[in-house]
DNA sequence: TGTACATCAGTGAACGCGCGTTCACTGATGTAC
DNA sequence: TGTACATCAGTGAACGCGCGTTCACTGATGTAC
């Protein structure tokens, strides 16, 4: 349901008409934060908030499905992107990993319906299928996997029993208790959880612990 | 999308009109557990499905969102039902907590949409709302958790030094995790995950050392 | 034993709604001559 | 400097569809007299 009446809009100068697109993505993008819900989004509705008939969406894309693709791609791309920053913050790797994860924590808890598009079980044919053997990655979503999977093997390098270990099994630790926790907090907000500064800082630190020679 | 044509049916005898009642509510239920998506239900596709007109639903059912309700409730029934009976099983506390985990994992793993429809992010008005403490809990799904929690207790009491711990945060971390992988497998069924045994042990093992007096 | 009647399980047609999409169009603006 | 024209950014009306829901109904069946 979108509330908002129409805008009053002066269209856009000539060669401009590139402008429209974006703004329909940041219109489109704001109500899949907001109701975490790809179902919900409506052309008629996005038009309407933006100020502009709906066929007018016709111009910038084929059909829905190809608004909402490129929608949540863009998302990917934030959410990989702002937890790379994150972690580069961090002066040694296991900081950064520490950093990645909080990063990862924070995006979710900001923007849940953000989150819950792109990592959600709610996933439908018009949006990438994320099935796939993460090694042949094209998806962007798993992109950020990829990210995870390399902060920890930096981990590993520092340490001469890092070769005993298999990055992408902690990887998927890690990212299971990432999400679980990411996942939980946006379906039961009032739930008294516990900081997630607390538990990342106990896993890093167990992660760490392990890759000290006996 | 309910592909299904009319399904021939002698309606039923004089005094037995609520089996409709249950035939709604087993179709509802499969449809749901098939598509994840509450929203993707219609009761014109429940009706056709079930071989009966759509407005025959009205005599059992108010309207779609007390249908909706039904059927959820009686999926998280079956759901804390399904983890007490695989918990039952244990022979000492530790063990019954382990099974009660593998039981988790075992029902989000046989039955994804339906695991989906109780703790996935998407809720809609229509369902009931989950944002309560967890002490105040009336609502179904978090008297699974209180089935965990229980079992931790259990497990806490065998140790002289249980009174240290805190059976609530204990409850959360491991909620978390088998949330986490429970919900990874549904959105990224072809991706390599290392087997739910292998992790609830993992876990319930150091959580017992834990408990060794020093 | 027969019949009128209430009850019950369910129906068919119709409603208004919002949706994605198509279609022929409009009116401003830069450009070619 | 003036004007015809192509291009561009959009528009308004209409389409067919599936939906939840309402309404007046039908026809079988048990029950009261």
């Amino acid at each position: 349901m979108i509330t908002a009446g129409k805008r009053r809009r002066t269209r856009n100068p000539r060669g401009e008409g590139e402008r429209l697109r974006a703004e329909l993505l940041d219109v489109a993008a704001r109500h899949l934060a907001e109701s975490g819900d790809v179902e919900q989004l409506s052309l008629r509705g996005i038009a309407a908030e933006v100020g502009v008939a709906a066929p007018s969406i016709y111009n910038h894309f084929p059909n829905k499905s190809a608004l909402l693709k490129a929608v949540v791609d863009r998302e990917f791309e934030a959410f990989d992107e702002y937890v790379r920053a994150r972690a580069a913050r961090g002066k040694d790797p296991f900081d950064r990993l520490r950093r990645g994860g909080l990063g990862y924590l924070a995006f979710a808890g900001e923007r849940p319906g953000a989150y819950t598009i792109l990592f959600g079980t709610r996933r439908n044919e018009s949006m990438p299928p994320l099935d796939v053997q993460w090694h042949e990655v094209d998806d962007p979503g798993l992109a950020a996997f990829g990210t995870l999977v390399s902060l920890i093997q930096d981990c590993l390098d520092t340490s001469p029993v890092g070769r005993q270990h298999d990055a992408f099994l902690i990887a998927v630790e890690g990212w299971t208790l990432l999400h679980g926790l990411a996942d939980l907090k946006a379906t039961l907000p009032s739930f008294p959880w516990p900081s997630s500064k607390r538990l990342v800082d106990a896993w890093a630190e167990r992660f760490q612990d392990s890759l000290r020679t006996t």
